[in-house]
DNA sequence: CAATAATGCTCCATCGATTGAGCAAACTTG
DNA sequence: CAAGTTTGCTCAATCGATGGAGCATTATTG
């Protein structure tokens, strides 16, 4: 605590520490990090040094001490949002992660746009990470071309490179679970299961494409033929999911696997908006778990991405690097919504 | 683009761009940091060094070029959560805005740790951030009077600090429009308006406080009494609010003002469980916004913090910093939810 | 008590980029 | 064409922390 106040017109720094103490600067600077003991400074010094650096309040210039150290311990993050719960999560977990291993995180996020991404690269190079997180970005391997010349390690988080190892999400078995469980909920809650309707994402994008096929997998083991006009991907944001929902035409009984929960937003939307047709027998799942989505009354469960499992692989790949560019699937987390007790309706049994 | 493949050990440094280019450091370094004009290089020499810098993937070493400046450029921030709408839109304006001013953003999130919101402020210090924003802090002024020693400025978000410049919703009118709005829905739908229960937040939180004297107002000018047992205040964790909610007898006919998102996910978890004797006729309004929860059935209104607005002020003091530690009170915006479209009950006109 | 070892420090080169000062060559002016 | 100016560049000190090398003291050993 402490501190002069108001006339200090500058930071202090190890020199002036070193005066103060009547010492030099090389013992201040192996006592406050932590080195002293190899450096064989005495602990009566190294208690005073210690002492001088809290009453002048005293913070280590990492600029300086990064120049010099070999390694800097910056571990560097590109998310897309922040604002969404998914990321968001990611982000608060491979900060406290990072964190609980000594190391330093920078978290970058550039709303998918792909130079702001790549200026995002170069920076944490230039602050020179050690290695680069790159999640949900649109041109992974750029990313990963440039800091491999650079050489900077990077990991692809919730998509697949080709230049560097990947973790993602078991979108093929979480889609596959999910749909069958809205099938399953439409049979069990309106007597019978039609088709469902698959909603947003990008076609290119590695993801949908995993996450269409797990969907037509479970469509096929139930024996139902999946027509290609009830697929709509066309993008993720909210919008043009709501706009494209208003252009097809929609059965009485319908139900839908939602592909995000950015999609999810114009779905509800949608459903909310009193003035058209709706299906009058509505129900929903979407891939990605968000709190309030998980009480919508038509829904009937959300596949919750293993936040936690996958980064748990990711940092295991920092500490040991792997061979070769490698692919982990992390399994999701399905977790289904229980009917709302149905107030006039008998129960077998 | 290009870079030499594999057989590069390190990053190349001006040094090396020099000795390629057959020139020196110094004009390497005007060039790359677009001094060039100022410093009389020739645009032939200027063309040639950034493509060799182009070639051999050249990125700054932010650390070094830190170290030598007078201005870092790096402004912090400080914020506890990401996983939130409000948050993580905060963190993510910030984001855009800083940069969009040349300017260099590193965000902490702290988990509303006080130990940890003072080692991230100590980080940032030692970051040379030039400012230092924190919000949602649980100590802002322990920040400040450490800053302040240091010489960095801080501004204080959505909280107000006495030893720094502060930027707040204005809770106080933001509460009382929202409860207003319950109040007067309640009257519209259910026919009479009784006292609101007040749910979440921190006694000890001067936003919580606020939003109080709001409700408090919205009740007076409507001429209702509003008695202590109709406030929990006992944190804003869904647990606990939730817990609080199971303990107190309720009426038929409840109306609630929910004090944030978080505690929001206590309330409805509560409403949706089918165990206990709920209110049959049940309205809330929430102070934040979140677009799933804005499609709660039972959900009159939300009241949004204009991010962009408190940050629009933030960045205004970031550039023009302010004589005296002001506290300025951004409106809120109130969103009013339309009631469903009533099946069966008739419109007055 | 001399030789050796251990202790407790300090000196100084270094990391890579920046920038004030300065220098040579080319150009302008009277 | 001498004196002054402009152009185009280089030199070298500097930012603050780090850590290998080295140098006095003090303790230990034969």
């Amino acid at each position: 605590m402490g501190a002069e106040t108001g006339d200090s017109p500058r930071r202090p720094t190890i020199y002036d520490l070193a005066q103060i103490a009547g010492t030099s600067p090389s013992a201040v600077s192996a006592v406050l990090n932590g080195t002293w003991k190899k450096r064989r400074i005495s602990e009566k010094l190294a208690r005073r040094i210690s002492q001088i650096a809290e009453e002048q309040g005293y913070a280590v210039n990492l600029q300086a001490s990064m120049l010099r150290r070999e390694r800097s311990k910056v571990v560097g993050m590109i998310v897309p949002k922040y604002d969404n719960r998914y990321f968001g999560a990611i982000a608060e977990r491979f900060e406290t992660m990072a964190r609980a291993r000594g190391l330093f995180p920078v978290i970058t996020c550039t709303r998918r746009d792909p130079e702001l991404e790549f200026e995002a690269a170069r920076e944490l190079v230039s602050f020179q990470a050690e290695c680069l997180i790159s999640t949900g970005t649109t041109d992974p391997d750029r990313i990963s071309d440039f800091c491999a010349a650079a050489g900077v390690r990077t990991i692809n988080l919730d998509l697949p490179g080709t230049r560097a190892p990947s973790v993602v999400s078991d979108n093929f078995g979480g889609a596959r679970d999910l749909t069958r469980l809205i099938l399953e909920r439409m049979r069990s809650e309106f007597g019978a299961a039609d088709p469902l309707l698959f909603v947003g994402g990008r076609a290119a994008d590695n993801n949908t494409s995993e996450r269409l096929r797990g969907f037509l997998e479970a469509h096929r083991e139930m024996g139902l033929a999946c027509p290609p006009e009830l697929r709509i991907v066309a993008g993720y944001a909210p919008g043009k999911t709501e706009a494209a929902l208003e252009r097809i035409a929609l059965p009485e009984r319908l139900g839908i696997f939602v592909n995000s929960t950015i999609s999810l937003e114009g779905v509800v939307h949608w459903m909310k908006r009193g003035d058209r047709a709706a299906p009058r027998l509505l129900r929903f799942g979407c891939f990605d778990w968000d709190p309030f989505a998980a009480l919508l009354p038509e829904n009937v469960g959300m596949t919750e991405q293993d936040v936690d499992g996958m980064l748990d692989v990711v940092f295991g790949m920092i500490e040991a690097w792997p061979e070769s560019p490698r692919r982990i699937e992390v399994p999701c987390i399905l977790r289904p919504i229980p009917a709302p007790a149905a107030p006039a309706q008998a129960q077998p049994g």
